[in-house]
DNA sequence: ACAACTAAACTGACTGGTCAGTACAAAAAC
DNA sequence: GTTTTTGTACTGACCAGTCAGTTTAGTTGT
């Protein structure tokens, strides 16, 4: 069962995930190379190839990985909250990633728009999933009058994303010497004031 | 003055930013290759050497003209006006801007926020131009008691061209459909309930 | 216990192709 | 007659992906 074997590989494979992720939220998926990857992994070039198909497929595990992740938090969020406490829990949850994965959150914002690159249909994809969470919430919100009636419930899940995203990893990337905590303050304020009926 | 060589050069020159700004905007600055941006520019590679230094120098002189044309909207939009109206006329010239130069506004959120890039310290400091106009106006709506005393200027500006940025292009991606005005609207909504005093 | 065996995991030199940048003679535009 | 553009060919660096060989971890036989 508990396979060194797997253990050891699923290591690897880990650490080629943070490698990529930190290199490619620098630089972009383009600009970093394989051979970057495996030397920041501290394994050889083969290994990337023995663990993923091509550079291309172990950008979109790592996009289905990160994603993933994201989503489930998101879920565990809002689960059980009345609608304008779950959107609180929803931004609350979103900084918290955005902390905790740094690199993948500017990566995300960095590659999220792009059009004509070949996984941009896997992103395109998991983005729809990670805001469907959102949707749901606000769809409920609207239901039930908590929420502004007039309120575009696609829009408004897709906006609330966006906009956490960008004011999270601007923060980081250009005034990082502030705690993320006063990021969350103002963007709580913010989505309050919009949420009032 | 109006010599038909340097008016002649500089259509070449036009020419060549928009290939590249459409072509960056889909991939990537790394992913376009010179020869691509000669041939959707309908000219000799040669050209493209004659009229730039190199690829990155016509990168950066690309986002510095298209910077300075925002910057110097910006500027037109708010002279004279009180600040909460030079707000909303600031959000609206972004939202126009985008609009007009849609692949610009891609590109822009694409590298805005990438680290350890060569032409990252131009884009910093011409992201710091385009703000320093929306931080004057906030500045003084804050100073005036326009808007809430409570407001952090310089946080306030970068998430507004941000989360402009943002909304917009996402907008523009994933919901082409929908008429750009319906951004505004719901953008200006948002701006004049946070700007309450 | 331990040597022999096996398959999984990993290595790194190599290949074939791509691309930024160069060279330059001839042509076109002004 | 000067500036700008063209077309083509070339170079050298770089890079995704391959593969024959090596190491490691677990298994089997004694």
């Amino acid at each position: 069962m508990t396979d060194g074997r797997s253990r050891r590989r699923e290591d690897t494979r880990q650490r080629l995930f943070v490698a990529a992720v930190e290199l490619i939220a620098e630089q972009g998926f383009s600009a970093t190379t394989v051979d970057d990857i495996a030397a920041r992994a501290g394994v050889a070039k083969g290994t990337v190839y023995y663990n993923f198909e091509s550079k291309t497929v172990l950008f979109e595990e790592l996009l289905r990985h990160g994603i993933g992740l994201l989503t489930a938090e998101f879920r565990a969020a809002v689960d059980g909250l009345p609608p304008r406490e779950a959107l609180a829990a929803l931004v609350r949850a979103e900084l918290e990633y955005i902390r905790r994965y740094r690199a993948f959150a500017q990566l995300l914002l960095s590659e999220m728009w792009r059009t004509n690159r070949e996984w941009q249909q896997t992103l395109r994809l998991l983005r729809g999933e990670a805001i469907e969470v959102i949707a749901e919430t606000v769809r409920a919100g609207v239901d039930s009058g908590d929420l502004p009636a007039d309120l575009d419930v696609r829009t408004a899940s897709s906006a609330l994303f966006g906009v956490g995203l960008v004011v999270a990893v601007d923060w980081l990337v250009f005034q990082p010497e502030r705690p993320i905590a006063d990021v969350q303050e103002a963007l709580l304020g913010i989505v309050r004031r919009v949420a009032q009926t």
